[in-house]
DNA sequence: CGGCCCCTTGAAATTTATCAAGGGTTGTGG
DNA sequence: CCACAACCCTTGATAAATTTCAAGGGGCCG
């Protein structure tokens, strides 16, 4: 845990409101739930379990800054990431009573926090905070069912210009990504792990991309150089297939 | 669709009951429910789609007899095949308002199914009905987590093994199970497009845990010889991992 | 009988993993 | 300020897993 300065603290607030209100605006008392929420959030470090596997998830926390994963490991410790929780995503959200976390889910970077009960409540509401916590829950499964795709019948080049289409989608649609770039903090070997490949062979599908000018990257920043182009080498569409 | 012989029909209420009331006694009403959706029971021949993607879920169905997969197809036409639905199972069931289809259900054998509004009533009830139909839902989300897993991190061996004894586990908590045997009417194709494999590479990973004496066949009929020893080589547990 | 579907086989090509090692950067303690 | 460790990225060489291509066989059904 640890101490945020008073902007980010003010930044972070704006940033939930904006995202929690994208469906429309909020109720009054949704709006006092979610300002009673944000009072309390909190900065975790990289690498903190913010769930564990089989934990109840009755406690929805929405992350406000930060990078986390689903994961799970195997016995021999080969690994499984199965997605990535991005700014504006809900951790711990369930829309069955009494479930429980298929995976656990850790901080990928320092992450801030903010205890969201409203989304909860609002889960079988006719409000706009309620369309959007079933959204956030429904991408989430859309998701999951792309990278199965993605795991399964897709080459090493076509998941990951995949994923990283995906992120930059979600990313864009919080205010994260200019112009086909956006900050990435993974490294490689959590790339693989959620690719189903090794290290050496993410390495060089991502330099070969670079040599095809179709990413460049510098640091953590990396851009995507044509949006289209990309999608169609990776049969990727933006919104949910069906529409 | 397809006429039932009156033997058949009395069969299938009576598994129908025995599974819906596997956690416990229904309610009157749920009973009520139940003995009317199963009044309404049709049956679809191999090859229908049962659901479309993006299709409304909103009508559960209770698949009492036969099998069916959820998949979806790429536009150069690789297969996907994310799950499978065996009796006993729901089809259309959702946690969330106006859910929609991540992806089509197809028959894949001839089905007889039910139409079991009273599930998606009792989602969110306190009773035996209600637990079942959470149990339903956060198995179908167990199932493709530890398929995901499986695509992303195991060998051609594992991945059959691992499905092979998750379908087992599963067919045996309804019955339809004997010591290790079962019915497994999926072509090497579908169980490739289930695995991402090719057809070729199923085969030959099928016959070796033949000629290892850790499998054995006839027909459709398939029997794990070793449970434990299987279980052993996929890191398959029965059970939700957590527990 | 012919056609279709499914399973099987061999050979070759391709993709991906593994192994081993080196380089760069960063943070930390001496 | 330097040395060192830890972590990550990169590279080359080799091995292994998996796919693709091509073809044949068997069973079932119209």
């Amino acid at each position: 845990m640890n101490r945020l300065d008073k902007m980010e603290i003010v930044r972070l607030r704006e940033f939930a409101i904006a995202v929690l209100g994208r469906q429309g605006p909020l109720t009054p008392s949704e709006s006092e739930a979610v300002r009673a929420g944000l009072a309390e959030m909190q900065t975790f470090s990289a690498g903190t379990e913010l769930i564990a596997e089989g934990a109840a998830l009755d406690q929805p926390l929405l992350l406000l800054d930060g990078w986390a994963m689903r994961q799970r490991v195997l016995k021999d410790g080969r690994r499984q990431v199965f997605s990535f929780v991005l700014p504006g995503d809900a951790i711990g959200l369930c829309a069955r009573r009494n479930g429980l976390a298929a995976c656990s889910t850790l901080a990928l970077t320092q992450v801030t926090l903010a205890p969201m009960p409203a989304l909860a409540a609002a889960l079988h509401a006719g409000t706009a905070l309620g369309s959007l916590a079933r959204a956030l829950l429904s991408q989430e499964e859309t998701f999951l069912y792309n990278h199965v795709v993605r795991l399964g019948r897709q080459s090493a080049q076509e998941r990951l210009i995949g994923l990283l289409l995906e992120l930059h989608t979600r990313l864009d649609q919080v205010g994260l990504a200019q112009d086909g770039s956006f900050s990435l903090p993974l490294t490689q070997e959590v790339l693989s792990d959620a690719l189903g490949l090794s290290v050496v062979h993410t390495n060089r599908t991502l330099q070969q991309l670079k040599r095809d000018h179709l990413i460049a990257s510098q640091g953590n920043n990396i851009s995507l150089a044509d949006l289209s182009v990309l999608a169609d080498m990776a049969d990727y569409s933006p919104l949910p297939r069906h529409r």
